[in-house]
DNA sequence: AACTATTTATAAGA
DNA sequence: TTCTTATAAATAGTT
């Protein structure tokens, strides 16, 4: 319909296919429109440009979730409720992995246990005890840590000591022996810190 | 377009409503289609009759719900994004939940503890030590349980005895004391029950 | 973005 | 529904 007939394939022409999806669109959504109030009919309409602009129409009674909805009811094709059911499902995995968690701490701080039997309570009591001993150990190597880095401290105090009386005696000495100067590095650097991680708050 | 010029408002007259609904359904299915291959645009086209009847069209290059994806992403609106947000929203909640419970599961059984400061660690031991004392309480209050259970059923069979002693001297009575017969009940029926769901497995 | 010659869609009738 | 056909509407090519 125009100066002349045109066979339905790709137009070549940018330019000219720009212009004629501009004006085809127009049309259609102007027929969706016709249709709509016309016929009662509900219409949805998507277009998408081949520079990815979108235009859309939606018939004023329905709004595009029902239409979908609907769509999915009367096609029995899937948009969402395939994903929908993975995550639900998902969701109710985690949930009953979340509950036996959650049992067997309680079973830990020993409560619920009327529930427990005799075997499974020996269970619980053993692992409890272990568990007990390796936060005990954890605190004996603490405290070990801790004199050692005592003892590294007051050693390194007392470099430092020979240092200042040193550099003392070099400043007398008019600098004569500063090519002899030392400076103290800790033995292991980060060893206080990771001390005092496990003191401080 | 056609013998009279007609006004855009609802056509009245059912049946002219209904031909007039085929004939441009049919039109906009094939102006979709003719946009689709000129314009190499996507085209997605949904309607309903006012019967419910339902006709689709969809451009080949695109699923529809690829279609609605990129309908989401560009117009911002949510047909289903809203249910996933909220469910992915729910499983992350969940997993991060379960994440801490295992992490202090971990703690109570002495593991990871490494990352613990001092304050946190004796908070474990108590717990752990608490948890140990429940354990314990509850098994030693099981052998209670069972001292006193085979206290009683020591009991029971004593009365036992004692109506078997009765009965038999009823009869020899001929029934003369049948009224002053008794039957001796379990004075906690349960108990037993109760401990040996301790003891089996 | 307008114009307009032509093609296409379709309303009414059969 | 389908066919026909007169007419309205859409639009291809042009300005």
């Amino acid at each position: 319909m125009g100066r002349g007939k045109i066979e339905i394939k790709r137009i070549e022409n940018v330019n000219n296919r720009v212009v004629t999806f501009s004006k085809r669109r127009n049309g259609l959504v102007k027929k969706a429109k016709e249709i709509t109030v016309l016929c009662d009919a509900k219409v949805a309409l998507i277009v998408f440009a081949s520079n990815g602009k979108m235009t859309d129409y939606c018939c004023p009674s329905m709004d595009l979730g029902a239409m979908l909805d609907q769509y999915q009811k009367l096609s029995g094709k899937k948009l969402w409720d395939a994903k929908h059911e993975n995550l639900s499902n998902e969701i109710d995995k985690i949930k009953k992995e979340n509950d036996s968690l959650q049992l067997e701490l309680r079973h830990l701080k020993g409560e619920d246990i009327q529930s427990l039997n005799l075997k499974n309570l020996m269970a619980v009591e053993h692992a409890v005890e272990h568990g007990l001993d390796k936060v005990r150990d954890h605190q004996a190597y603490g405290e070990k840590m801790m004199v050692e880095e005592n003892r590294q401290l007051s050693f390194q105090l007392q470099q430092q000591e020979m240092e200042i009386a040193s550099n003392a005696r070099g400043m007398m000495m008019r600098d004569h022996d500063a090519q002899f100067g030392y400076r103290v590095q800790p033995i292991q650097p980060n060893l206080q810190e990771k001390i005092m991680s496990l003191v401080i708050d």
